[in-house]
DNA sequence: TGATCGTATTGAATCGATTCAAAGAAGAAC
DNA sequence: GTTCTTCTTTGAATCGATTCAATACGATCA
């Protein structure tokens, strides 16, 4: 009925708790002979190990806690599935949590990983979170922020340098002859979301004859793609941008989807050039495929876990920083 | 340095670590004296619960574990964001392993579930699971099967009617007048793609004129869908179906690629009427927006949850089977 | 036969939160 | 002043796996 322990198994088998500890994590220590009784007597019990039971005695668990921005946005599922493969070559965990860029919801989920006392976090955050990992140092738990790159250093991080992926974006649309440039995306709170557009100010700023509008919306989703879309539709077409930058893929997305709307039919790229930034899957299969700003969004993942498990080998070391470098992906939508 | 306990708690407060933990758990058993006391010395100390004590104790986890296919199809990530909206009105958390259509990281999502403890798991299974909820039953682990019926009907489920999914695809296609249909999905060995497929059989029946092809793919994925299409783009055109049925909306995205990229040139609908399965947002921004059969992912994620309440209130009640039913989404891969 | 060394096994102690029977404290009633 | 109630607080026992010092067992050699 109930499950069985180890010290149920440790009677079946004739040995003691600690031959059967052993048989379960040193197996080389014990004899062949007591090995086997133990494993059948696992096997007739149907013995399963209580995961809570060891992580209270070893003080860690095997789990690593990610908390990511949006899981429906494919970036940040690619993002865990990197970090997922690199954890399981060494045994251990992802559990994913979706902050949905909401700051209470993002604390919800890093209190519960440290509650767990996981075997360290990787985090793409929206609130400012200096403190806490401030005090996850303190306990010892190791933290990796993916994504953003702490504000003094202090905090390991694997990054992508998001003023370049902006500059990348806004020469590429200054140089198809776009002078109206908009940029939209939001909440300026998420650094992400300021890079890029600081790195589209600074494309601008070399041009002395274009402008660029900053549209700012709630959420970097679909929907609030597809409202300010419809709100720049109903502007007079000489009051349109001629180009677009969005803060990523799904907005752009939600843009195309109002342009292309009955009705609306504004020309993508003939009247307005659109780029998004992720290069997510979905992207180049949109009614017009889009042009975008590539992040290697596995090897984010893999490469923050990576250090995870070095700082916890040596806890000491100094925090890593690596800043990969985006790609420009062009495709129709900005295609003369 | 290292995390403090109740028992620090307590010797800082000048109580007893029943108190404590009675602050914790039952405050209005404690004397509001005590309670700002030992609240106090919570917030001294930088007190933070250790789970695997709460839980070692308890005998079972706040966590609910989920398994699903493909966390890159944002069919699933919704149904898993119902699941956690609904678990969090209990103070529950849903932990995410994608088995990524392996039954080999399945079984080690529900091995480690069960090593976990957990509070009940809610699972889009791959592989043949029988023998294993056979077990969490006896364990009282309760297990909710979704989309996708156990075949015994000893186990809740929710689903949707697939061979209906089929039949409206499929029964929408041939009102179009098309004649020469393909199936396009795989691997036969998933539940919904079978049913998918019998239900389109089923619609084609009643139609003798009306042929279906069955083009079987090893995963349900964009890139499968792209390779599937790039075969059919390859035949002669009369060789070529005019209707496609695609097991599900990454497939039919695949397909659309395939059909769309340059020097393939195979009109949608024109030449082939596509339409896929799930709707996802995507699914509406594709290149020619694609037709789809919706089903209520995230009301099916809440539904699984709120009967995996259920059963922990009652374990003995019998298991319930809540079956939805899909409906047609015509856009413009479908109209004439 | 006894001393010595290496390997195998034992089982009490431990991790930290929760529970619950028992004790204590403070009032109320007579 | 004593007896009852009611409300708080206490702290030992518990959950189950792991660890490690202590012990047992065998084999080897003088």
């Amino acid at each position: 009925m109930s499950a069985s322990s180890v010290r149920d198994v440790a009677l079946r088998a004739g040995v003691s708790v600690g031959t059967v500890s052993n048989v379960l994590n040193h197996p080389e220590k014990v004899s062949p002979s007591a090995v086997e009784r133990v494993q059948r007597a696992i096997d007739e019990l149907g013995f399963i190990r209580n995961d809570a039971a060891r992580q209270l005695r070893n003080g860690r668990s095997r789990t690593i806690g990610m908390v990511v921005l949006d899981v429906r946005n494919p970036f940040f599922t690619d993002l865990a599935r990197g970090a997922e493969d690199e954890a399981a070559g060494s045994g251990l965990m992802v559990t994913l949590g979706n902050s949905d860029e909401n700051p209470a919801r993002e604390a919800t989920y890093l209190d519960l990983f440290e509650q767990q006392r996981v075997y360290g976090m990787v985090i793409s955050a929206y609130a400012d979170i200096t403190e806490r990992l401030i005090r996850l140092k303190q306990r010892g738990i190791p933290a990796v922020l993916v994504d953003r790159s702490s504000p003094d250093g202090e905090f390991s991080s694997v990054s992508v340098d998001d003023l370049a992926g902006g500059r990348l974006a806004v020469d590429h649309l200054i140089s198809l002859g776009r002078r109206r440039l908009a940029f939209v995306g939001g909440p300026m709170g998420i650094r992400q979301v300021a890079d890029r557009l600081e790195g589209a100010r600074a494309a601008v700023a070399a041009h002395p004859d274009v402008s660029l509008e900053v549209i700012e919306i709630d959420a970097l989703s679909v929907l609030a793609g597809r409202a300010a879309g419809a709100d720049i539709v109903g502007r007079a077409p000489a009051l349109r941008p001629d180009a677009i930058f969005a803060a990523n893929d799904l907005v752009s997305m939600g843009l195309l989807q109002a342009f292309a709307m009955q009705g609306a039919d504004v020309a993508v790229p003939g009247q307005i050039a659109l780029i998004g930034y992720d290069d997510i899957d979905f992207a180049s299969a949109a009614v017009v495929p889009l042009s975008s700003i590539r992040q290697p969004s596995a090897l984010i993942g893999k490469t923050a876990v990576e250090i995870l498990l070095a700082e916890v080998q040596d806890p000491s070391s100094p925090p890593r920083h690596v800043v990969f470098q985006p790609e420009l992906v062009v495709r129709a939508s900005t295609q003369a």
